[in-house]
DNA sequence: GACTCAAATGTAAGCGCTTACAGATGATTC
DNA sequence: GAATCATCTGTAAGCGCTTACATTTGAGTC
């Protein structure tokens, strides 16, 4: 007994022989149905049903020339604000027709470039990256594919590149005006690695803007840069608070790292804000169960995520070129803010 | 003039003829260069570099039957235990030479079959699906393509499946044990929706059998089914408190819905765990954050990720049938229990 | 120098699909 | 019934790669 043979996968071969017509048939079938008469359509739909065919994706597309993907690379899965405009990114593609390829790069440019020309080749049709800041060369290659490209989370400084998202320092230096203008004079700040991440810098860059606008000493920011989770927002803290000069606030380059701060508080017996205020960034929804509630910034992710799927498929089918969009941030006054 | 040529992407053709070799050895370089002579290959490599040559990943899938890709659907990616899972995974696959692809589900079977589909199409050699709860038809699908696939986040309950997961009924079983023990009499239960989630199930089914075992009446366990967000949480843990007889803890299907409910319950002038205790599920690092902390069941999900990748690999290769594994998870003990 | 044989390279046949083009079909008209 | 023309279907040429097989090359041997 000879052994089993493998499960054969279906081919257009097979559909077309069991339904009787050519291969340009069933292809027909499967892309213009209105060029194929009913009759045979139904033969055909049969055949594809009764064989359980699945076109071959890599087929069709090298034939095709057309891949209807989008590639998307975040710095990482395990932050809530990507994962929400992402998941709204896709939802809108899925609309438009398209399918999303996702990669995590773990906030490193090597990984992130790889990624992009791994995404290429598989055909994405278009990327949406985040933040702007990334080698020339990368630039240059996505200029010679010509592959239509979004940036977002960020507004690229020159508006060299079309994007959709919101200036982040600017926003970050309206908190600080407001942090300021409550009576705070000894502000400590908690960063993000800045290497890499145009976001953190922009951040930061806004609240030493907001400082020195208000005629103060940059040399009397404590700043303090550290890797991006709870943990190194509370480290970060602890180390703040041993100053001679505590601070009465500490501004947060991002949401996480405040909770951080606000869990490390609790638990060296320090109130939050009575004896020292916090504010985040992002206003994610951890941003309001945490107590008290964190004073923020409010970013439209999942808005986001739409409107750059929007302005990225009307960049491929070349409906309009200038796509970029700056969205509207807004402060979220919470618990966590008080004047001094 | 004419219009400039569209900027053309350079194929192993072009790469063959400027280093005045053959297609062949061309790919031999990418592939096998132990096949090719050093000083051809350096003369093909620097080709390949001049010209900015990217092998067509689908052309390449489609000539050598192999895409060294893995596909993963997760129901959502707006949760932490999901994505940092997933992230686990993609490292370990990475390691092994192969590559992620992710899909989101939504929570949606119907969205779920469609992107095995789509996965599978794609040329995946293996499959990452969450808990074994899904239509017969769809494993008869991968069966009959012969698809490698891992089910996660769960133990398939005969067994007939692989599976890199942990025991969801018995995990909550005996966190119910404990809160039983603890003397509470009156459990409130909130649950996400159970439809088409036999996580959910299998937890919310640990808590009936513990209540029964114990011998009380399953009449007398109040359950809310909810969408799965902090919201969801907080509204179910009003109506619960608005019985006649309010429970004297809350026992949640995860960690967001308890998130939620301590939130409510501070919003409500509720003292956790003085007026009511609270549990959750998963130990996601919001767990840490909340005041009081979470009591709730600890699950490895990194991992689990890594694990999961390491059975699939084993089983795609080959190199051994027999890889389900069935992960520890442990009860922490937090502030948001006490006993009565 | 002729012979062997392993190593290096080339030739060409696909992989499963789409699509330009050609050809067949059949409804309509005169 | 022939002519016309739109509609439907088939033929076959690729898409960019890999790889079995054939061929060439050249080092090593006597």
């Amino acid at each position: 007994m000879p052994p089993s043979a493998p499960p054969q996968i279906p081919t257009v071969q097979d559909v077309a022989i069991a339904a009787g017509v050519s291969t340009a048939t069933v292809s027909r079938c499967l892309n213009e149905k209105q060029k194929v008469s009913l009759k045979t359509r139904e033969r055909v739909m049969e055949a594809v049903e009764r064989l359980g065919y699945t076109p071959n994706f890599n087929a069709r597309a090298m034939a095709a020339k057309r891949s209807h993907t989008i590639g998307a690379i975040i710095p990482t899965m395990e932050n809530a604000i990507f994962a929400r405009g992402l998941q709204a990114f896709q939802e809108t593609l899925h609309q438009l027709g398209y399918n999303l390829l996702v990669s995590s790069s773990a906030y490193q440019p090597k990984l992130e470039a790889e990624q992009i020309r791994e995404l290429v080749a598989r055909g994405a049709e278009g990327l949406l990256l985040i933040g702007y800041e990334r080698d020339q060369a990368i630039y240059d290659y996505l200029d010679r594919r010509s592959i239509p490209t979004v940036l977002a989370w960020a507004s690229s400084p020159d508006k060299a590149y079309p994007f959709v998202g919101f200036d982040n320092k600017a926003a970050m230096r309206g908190l600080a005006d407001k942090v300021i203008e409550m009576g705070h004079r000894r502000i400590g700040v908690i960063s993000g690695v800045i290497a890499g991440n145009d976001r953190a810098a922009g951040r930061l860059a806004g609240i030493k803007e907001s400082w020195q606008s208000h005629g103060f000493d940059i040399e009397n920011l404590a700043i303090i840069e550290t890797p991006y989770d709870i943990e190194g927002g509370g480290k970060a803290f602890e180390k703040l608070m041993a100053a001679d000069l505590k601070p009465t606030v500490i501004m947060c380059g991002n949401d996480v790292l405040a909770t951080g701060v606000i869990s490390k508080a609790r638990e060296m017996g320090l109130s939050v804000p009575h004896d020292v205020s916090v504010t985040g960034f992002d206003d994610i929804e951890l941003a309001r169960c945490v107590w008290p509630p964190l004073t923020t910034v409010h970013v439209p992710h999942r808005q986001m995520g739409r409107e750059a799927a929007n302005a990225l498929i009307d960049l491929i089918e070349k409906r309009s070129t200038n796509i970029s969009r700056e969205l509207d941030v807004s402060i979220v006054m919470r618990g966590s803010l008080v004047g001094l």
